[in-house]
DNA sequence: CTGTATCCGTAGGGATACTG
DNA sequence: CAGTATCCCTACGGATACAG
């Protein structure tokens, strides 16, 4: 798990990790990811999870993950249609972090809450 | 390291998490959070190290950082001005986490590169 | 159920010029 | 150096209606 250097760099603007950086950053892209790491879901079901997101979002952030290759969209062409999405190895991988990111941002909502109230 | 309830949930709208997660996943957030953890930077510094952001978005985004206790503004009152942005304690914690997250994406990008060429 | 299509407002964000 | 102030535009994203 060493920290090589890899051919990639976020902070250089033309870097194509920049791309999916935002894809994976954006607003819904966090929830949707976080959303299906516990485990796949359809997408009524994902709704329900991320709450506030539209359908219209929802079904852009899916097809972003699915073109970045994170997301795998597994169709039952049943009637009615049965489409259930699931997280990539790939994917694993990127949610876990997110996860992290989230948990993190909990065990420091305390202190932000303070400092908005100037407590 | 336990992963116990917090009264904090980011999957519901109203959550006050959800307002500190948009900032920390903000398209700049992201970056000036990662180019502080490496070490505390001045104005133009972070604008060298983080490529492509302007000068009102840079202000912008260290404003919410700052107003969510995540980033330290420390001013020199010198002539000329000398103000430096350092990560808080809870902002390392956050940016330890971007900062995996970016690895985590380093580490699929040659996936999603053969995703994207049909590889 | 799983989406697409359309309309439309807002605010995110770029460029430039200016100030202490 | 370290920003603020403006102008301005577009693309993100919400609401609604419709389709397979």
């Amino acid at each position: 798990m060493s920290q090589e250097s890899v051919p990639f760099d976020v902070f250089t603007a033309m870097c194509p990790s920049r791309e999916v950086l935002e894809h994976v950053t954006s607003r819904w892209g966090v929830l949707t990811l976080a959303a299906l790491s516990s485990e796949p879901a359809r997408f009524g079901e994902l709704r329900r999870r991320v709450d506030g997101i539209s359908e219209k979002m929802l079904s852009q952030t899916l097809k972003a993950l699915e073109g970045d290759g994170l997301v795998d969209r597994r169709v039952h062409s049943t009637l009615p249609p049965h489409v259930e999405y699931v997280l990539t190895p790939a994917g694993q991988q990127v949610a876990e972090a997110v996860q992290a990111l989230i948990v993190s941002l909990y065990g420091v909502m305390p202190d932000v809450m303070r400092v908005r109230d100037g407590v």
